[in-house]
DNA sequence: GTATATAGTTTTGAATCCATACTATATTGG
DNA sequence: CCAATATAGTATGGATTCAAAACTATATAC
């Protein structure tokens, strides 16, 4: 099976999904903001975590996300630990059109693979984001389960188990533990360029 | 493993891939544009075809082919069968430019998976393209090998096999096997909505 | 406590895309 | 053959999106 066919379907696949092939009542632009700050952890609900995800400039992100709080889908915060940076976060009126977000086609098309095949399929696409992101100096982003920084807290609170982030000294509970984190760091580290898997 | 986690995946690939993540020199759509003619095949070399190939309107895509035109990438030539049509083909300055086509370090990730993955993540891929195709009513875009229109044209010439489309009820030769076809259709009729596979 | 870094915003200008209207050639159906 | 319609492509005008640069405000380093 020839490489290039491959990366021709999955630029294909990749264009109907980040373009504006799934969308309806919002631009494409626009549910990839709800889309992000629906399931960004804690400490990337931020603009700058979100322009960083896109690889768009803070200025255009700033803009784009202004233009969604005004019209009532997001809301925004000051953060208090940090008196320049800003949390947001969805309204109900972009929670009730999250739940029709079209791009449940794709996740379906996922959920209709056979269970065996799903896993490896999720470790390619691992793979392939490690060395595109090493190829690209791009950042990589995941969630805690195969993160480096994510580590057993040891202890618990009302009967559930408290995880770590040693990147942030901060306490995960379960429900964060499946959400997108500006500071994923894959769990073996990274191998310099030149060295490592080939 | 969470079908969302890997939407999420694909999705993230997607928009480094089609995204301005692997360009230098040329932006994105000029890239779109060399990518789409110098693997396209002959019957797909048109405006129509890259606009649909890429879901934008006819008027977008005569706009973005016009620019590379006249700035040297693209060679335009009326066809001789249809007086309407224009066929376009790479110069040799875009030629050069392909050779060190950024979206190589995907094709790279692509080889570098072990032989006996690809096939199946290939099929994989071509399987969620034809949910997706299915689902949003989008064409569906591929080579000879998996299409119906695909058939042996039983001789041969200068001691190559000749194939044949049934649909342009034109022979093919080899090298025109491993191109992208705007007349794919998979070789199974895709299943009606609401039944076939699950 | 000054210097520097970081988070975010604003402004300007360029590129991209769509909708619409248009020209030219093909095809179809009397 | 000829009118009606379809198709391939182009041109125009306006909206959106993005980057670059300049800017404000807060945080961190030395």
């Amino acid at each position: 099976m020839d490489s290039r066919t491959i990366t021709e379907q999955l630029m294909h696949l990749g264009r109907i999904v980040s373009g504006d092939g799934l969308v309806e009542g919002l631009t494409p632009g626009q549910w990839a903001i709800l889309r992000y700050f629906a399931h960004a952890n804690r400490f990337s609900q931020t603009p700058s975590a979100f322009a960083a995800f896109h690889g768009i400039t803070r200025g255009s992100a700033s803009q784009a996300i202004k233009s969604m709080v005004t019209q009532g889908y997001l809301h925004q915060a000051r953060s208090k630990a940090d008196g320049r940076s800003v949390r947001l976060g969805l309204t109900n009126k972009a929670r009730a059109l999250v739940v029709n977000d079209p791009i449940e086609v794709l996740v379906e098309a996922v959920e209709a693979l056979p269970p065996g095949v799903r896993g490896g399929f999720s470790s390619i696409l691992q793979r392939m984001l490690g060395r595109v992101a090493l190829a690209t100096g791009k950042p990589h982003f995941g969630v805690c389960e195969s993160c480096a920084h994510f580590a057993d807290g040891g202890g618990c609170e009302e009967g559930r188990p408290i995880h770590l982030c040693t990147f942030q000294q901060e306490p995960l509970m379960e429900e964060d533990l499946g959400r997108l984190c500006i500071d994923f760091t894959p769990e073996k580290p990274a191998p310099k360029a030149g060295v490592g898997l080939r």
